[in-house]
DNA sequence: TAATTGCGGACTATTTTAGTCCTGATTAAC
DNA sequence: GTTAATCAGGACTAAAATAGTCCGCAATTA
């Protein structure tokens, strides 16, 4: 399926619900509320999204979660990367893992370039245009100069729906 | 991680090794050698392979694998879709699955989308292009026009290196 | 100081994944 | 027709990841 945990998924409605509100904290039984989720997975998910940096927290009374910065600066491959760990499709895909069987595949350096490109994707959407009730439409992506070698920030567009 | 499966792993290096002798039959114990994975697990990825239709089987002596169809025909998303089932990032983000909380979220739409741009990446890759001893180059995408509604095949090309 | 709220981590249960093995069916060669 | 090679299907086990809950402590504000 190559599909996201439900924690992952979980934390990018949070998240989107707390870039609505974002001038006050939100508590975790309030989010909870909204996004009909039981409290306790709630908390979770914004524990591990506050130890990646993605919220700030107040304790005590009228205390809660804010973003640590606004929602365009918050990347889809953020969110995944604060639950989940680095985005990569095969344990070889990441440089530092060195998997003894890379000389013998024949297949890693393809692979690993098929992460990255993954991993651009996600990085060109933000929690901005998640959060949009309006639905996203991402740009059909178009071929370069054959000679080209690197990645571009903006590979994949991501633009508001026009209407 | 928004990792592949180990298997989905290992029937595409299989898959790239039975594409490098299209002409015979290979026998799963023989593949196991060449990649170096003990064969029971060859052999159960082949099944799944097989199952999926992405490769032909012959019984008996000199039987074995064979690609079903050309390697440039093998889609690295037929090849995840053959071990995992399809591609979706989310429960959501297959339409036939109906999650009650969809119309809470406001995010499902949206992750439909990034689903859909991930799936459509997959599907420019092919088999040919892991398969080849030299580095492929993805190519940088680019933006189209903001009103552009569609997505095209060629949405991520994929080329040979130049060199 | 009391109420509210996050923090950290332990813990359990469930599901998924990985990997193995066995028995039977099919095919080709002799 | 017999034999050996090979795939087919499925049962099974073990291990790991995931999901979800709970508890006691720390911080903050009123």
């Amino acid at each position: 399926m190559l599909k996201l945990s439900k924690l992952s998924d979980y934390a990018a409605v949070v998240l989107a619900q707390i870039a609505r509100q974002p001038q006050r904290p939100q508590a975790a039984p309030e989010l909870a509320e909204e996004v009909h989720l039981p409290r306790p997975t709630v908390s979770k998910t914004l524990k591990m999204l506050h130890k990646a940096g993605l919220v700030e927290s107040r304790r005590g009374v009228q205390g809660g979660y804010l973003l640590a910065r606004s929602a365009e600066q918050i990347r889809v491959s953020d969110i995944i990367a604060a639950i989940e760990g680095p985005v990569a499709m095969t344990a070889c895909s990441h440089s530092d893992n060195d998997c003894e069987l890379a000389a013998l595949c024949g297949v890693a350096d393809n692979w690993q370039r098929v992460s990255l490109a993954m991993r651009q994707m996600l990085d060109s959407i933000t929690l901005a245009h998640l959060a949009q009730r309006e639905p996203l439409q991402i740009m059909p992506a178009r071929a370069l100069a054959p000679s080209a070698t690197t990645f571009s920030r903006e590979s994949l567009l991501v633009s508001d729906a026009d209407s």
